[in-house]
DNA sequence: ACTGCGACTGTGTGCGCACACAAATATACA
DNA sequence: TGTATATTTGTGTGCGCACACAGTCGCAGT
């Protein structure tokens, strides 16, 4: 009643080849060392009986440590990128009898070559790690590594933003353009009589925006062209580290244009205008963020922030990971692209996002 | 370098204790046969030294087979329990390796009787299983068998919605009353002038309302209570197995009504509106529905409905099943009550959240 | 015919643990 | 003091697999 369908293990299948465990599993593994005849018959068994391997009995006997390397900028405490680290340590956790170790490598995520610094430690250790999962801020950059990557016959993983010309093992992230796009239609959803809306971002002299940022905001003029043409939008530029300068700024943008009904921001750090929007009453301007930083989410349930859109940041590192042990633990098949969902919250089911 | 931190067995334990493994192994599982002092001795080092056992390999040495049963309605090609099934065998696949098999028994979703007999099935095998997991549609019945199980010691666990009267080991699903909160919130804040809706439900006759459906409509009339007082709610009841019925009473309402702006629906075939709404270029009217099936999304996508609220039954199913093998296998403490994500779904991101 | 060598195949051990069983020790009672 | 019995402890085997090692075999070269 309670049995269970009889697991066929590989002295089963020696047995009706009549040929020993050892050489089964030779052909399993492409050891070499079979003759091709034995190697057809075990492969024509194999093919027919549908065998699958207990991979938890097959990790306890192998010796092999796997190391995945992440390349990550640092993670600012509240931050987004500390997320992406929980993720990465859940992974770890979860894989730590499997003698999986994930090693975190840290770059400044405003400087490039920072981020080929990182990724040179990564390549030049004295032992190639078994896999690298990074995100692909830079283009140029990014892309020399990759190839880098694949002449070594290393395995890498693209979480956050996607680039078409690499070749990942896979990528876990959003597509950007559509949740750019997304943000505009929630914010024209919200009232018909938006006309002018104010978008800002963080460019810093001399930098080129991250891939990501730059797609989302394709998508949302994109949206905007396509659905409310005679909307005004106006740009505003915020800097990383003065806060007087942008709240001079923002206020001069708005006193100048007091008919700006929506803001917007791509980055992670709406609660920059959303303080600025909360501090100066401006409670006519329905505003859009996007990631679920705490500071966000206050700003979500203060009603400054009308909607925030999210993509999973810690499931997708967490997922990353498992890409590497489901290709070279549990031999699965994996999946290359996979976007996560654009969640939208709002104050009504926030917080039932927060714990995931 | 690439070492792992030393992991520490149960031999090291034994030899610290200057006892052999086997006394370690009764005390770390309560098999008794271990004099007080020795026990103590064990106990204090395993207190001191964080000992975290291998759980792979305890499964492979095990010889305990694992039955959960599942007890869920019907599940009709397309349906909303169709889903549930697919987590069901998902987390089934996934744990196949330790042994563990779900025994799935439907009942009729129509009839609380029919729940009572797979119940009784369930409860009467001559081997008890080692925890059931239940969809609580109806109170009553359902706490006659919460109390059967408890007295059984069969730890069980709630997806769908939850019952306060019971004492799961876990409960997955929806805050629903929220969620028909944020349903009534996505309807008005679609428009201004919504002055008059209609919400329509399948209550057949002699039936009660199921749990989560009743707590939908109620989150969603409280919101309307709340915020849009003076708003006209009317009520359509709908067929389970009569179409042509539901065509007229769905015509002679929106005909008496022309003025009708909003619909809504609480229980996941919001398709059956949805085509009606279609069908009569009904496009003056906002809906809102629940669940992601097939024809729903269809309806999004055509734009007759708005907004879909979702609830990843699978995730729930899946997680349901997980909550057992945690709790038995992986020793791991079980959160008791876990509301999902209230996923709102629109034509921008649909396309994100159906493979999950 | 002997050796050496390469290609192929079988055997044995251990991964960390559960559990049946054997062994040792303690306790009771005559 | 001896025997029977309960209590406590140690030992051995196997779960399914990886992998090191030890064979076996055929064949070329001397």
């Amino acid at each position: 009643m309670n049995s269970i369908p009889q697991k066929i293990k590989i002295k089963d299948i020696a047995e009706k080849a009549g040929v020993s465990a050892g050489t089964v599993d030779r052909v399993l593994h492409n050891r070499g060392n079979v003759s091709d005849e034995t190697r057809r018959k075990i492969q024509s068994i194999l093919d027919e009986i549908n065998y699958r391997p207990n991979h938890y009995a097959s990790a306890l006997a192998s010796k092999k440590v796997f190391v995945f390397c992440a390349v990550i900028p640092n993670c600012e405490p509240g931050g987004y990128w500390e997320l992406i680290e929980k993720g990465l340590l859940r992974a770890e956790q979860e894989l730590y009898d499997f003698k999986v170790v994930v090693k975190v490598h840290y770059f400044d995520q405003y400087s490039p070559t920072s981020f080929a610094e990182a990724m040179d430690v990564v390549l030049k250790q004295d032992s190639a790690p078994d896999g690298v999962l990074l995100a692909p801020l830079y283009k140029p950059k990014t892309l020399v590594y990759a190839k880098k990557m694949e002449d070594l016959e290393i395995p890498y993983v693209f979480i956050d933003s996607c680039m078409e010309e690499g070749n990942p093992l896979a990528f876990y992230g959003q597509d950007s353009f559509r949740s750019g796009y997304l943000g505009a239609k929630l914010l024209f959803s919200q009232r018909s009589d938006v006309t002018k809306i104010a978008i800002f971002s963080f460019f810093d002299p001399g930098q080129t925006p991250s891939n990501q940022i730059a797609l989302r905001m394709e998508g949302f003029k994109s949206y905007v062209e396509k659905n409310n043409r005679s909307c005004k939008v106006l740009r505003g530029t915020l800097s990383a580290n003065n806060p007087e300068e942008n709240e001079a700024m923002m206020k001069k943008l708005f006193e100048e244009n007091p008919d700006i009904k929506g803001a917007a921001i791509f980055s992670s750090r709406a609660y920059v205008v959303a303080e600025f929007l909360q501090k100066y009453k401006l409670s006519n301007v329905t505003m859009i963020g996007y990631d679920l930083l705490e500071k966000n989410v206050m700003y979500l349930k203060n009603n400054i922030i009308s909607y925030l859109i999210a993509q999973r940041p810690e499931e997708q590192a967490y997922k990353g990971i498992k890409a590497f042990s489901d290709n070279f633990i549990f031999k699965k098949e994996v999946q290359q692209i996979n976007y996560m969902p654009i969640d939208i919250l709002t104050q009504e089911n926030i917080e039932f996002y927060l714990e995931f």
